[in-house]
DNA sequence: TGCTGGACATAAAACCGGTTTGTGTCTGGA
DNA sequence: TCCAGACACAAACCGGTTTTATGTCCAGCA
């Protein structure tokens, strides 16, 4: 134990990564489904032992990675305002998504598996809570922030299967556009 | 052939509604996986020599069963306006929601599946569409389309899975509050 | 004309031992 | 902290067999 007790060791820190990169690359490579602890260890080069001292299985190593994102969204956030300082995190997902496409086709798109696509909705609408619907907010925050979740995980999904010709200032444009008024309507 | 070729049989509907009955029936108490021709047949009290005069597969009567709904959604429409114009089937689609949580909760809700999910949603997006997108729109209309009915999908299934609570009035006067600026938006 | 039961070929699922692979846990050592 | 190796156990795989479900066809009936 030193100062910090978990994620401040380095070494900790370029296993996950390792064990996180692994898993975006056979993600893509094979899908959800098809992809196992061990061929992750190997492509991370990390010991098969190692996995269980950061995982428990799978899925949370999934959801780990999706924690990742979350944080970093959030912290995009601050840097360079957006012209609306409205769900700042948007933007960067946009871009995220975009520079990504074949990736997050494994995660929103059509041909995704069940899992995977799920995850993703909860972080985003986590993302959208954090900013929509404070701690002890009433059902109409909640709400809100699950229909807004909604809109843009459905929006991206239509983008990276059918959009294919439109550029993420066209989207982050149009998301904002149609976003805006819900999220004054809801934050009072 | 007599003067419609089809659907006009009063015999031809009968049977046609017993399937869809018997597939709402065994939808709420097996899920979609877990529900076979046979079985489906037999609680219709249909020959399954007849089901096959009707339907290619079991996914073939589900998207009938979704076209059905879709055309009663839309024909609710005209009656008693509701207090805003746009989008009226909305109205009648929240009220069946409502009068039907424990089919829609095996339809949208989190233990549901992919098939049945992925086809509600098509559903609910072409009646968003119809609304908001001429055939030759622009991409704002078709990506808003999509926008929308995500956002809709995941308000109904927060309703049905944990917003237990709430009237149809108020999901129904929420969902208007949030969208009707969009729709504005996109309708230009 | 539409529905039916029965017959049919075929595809899919269940079953069954035996085998392999993947999982999750625990070492001792670097 | 990580690793390799060992372990018990569950899950997947397997060929071969049986059972069940599917999809098609037809003669007969209302």
């Amino acid at each position: 134990m030193t100062a910090k007790n978990k994620s401040s060791d380095r070494r900790v820190q370029r296993t996950r990564d390792a064990l996180r990169d692994a898993l975006i690359s056979l993600l893509e490579e094979r899908g959800w489904d098809d992809l196992n602890i061990q061929d992750l260890c190997e492509r991370a080069n990390v010991g098969r032992s190692t996995f269980y001292l950061h995982f428990q299985n799978k899925e949370e190593l999934l959801v780990g990675g999706f924690d990742d994102l979350r944080a970093w969204l959030r912290a995009q956030s601050a840097p360079e305002k957006t012209a609306v300082d409205a769900m700042p995190f948007v933007r960067g997902l946009i871009e995220h998504v975009h520079e990504q496409r074949n990736l997050f086709r494994s995660i929103i798109g059509r041909r995704s598996g069940h899992v995977v696509q799920k995850r993703f909705r909860e972080m985003v609408c986590q993302l959208v809570e954090e900013e929509v619907a404070p701690p002890h907010a009433g059902w109409k925050q909640k709400a809100g922030a699950h229909y807004i979740a909604g809109a843009l995980v459905e929006l991206l999904a239509w983008w990276v299967d059918s959009g294919k010709g439109h550029t993420a200032d066209e989207v982050e444009e149009l998301f904002y556009q149609l976003t805006l008024p819900s999220i004054r309507q809801i934050k009072v």
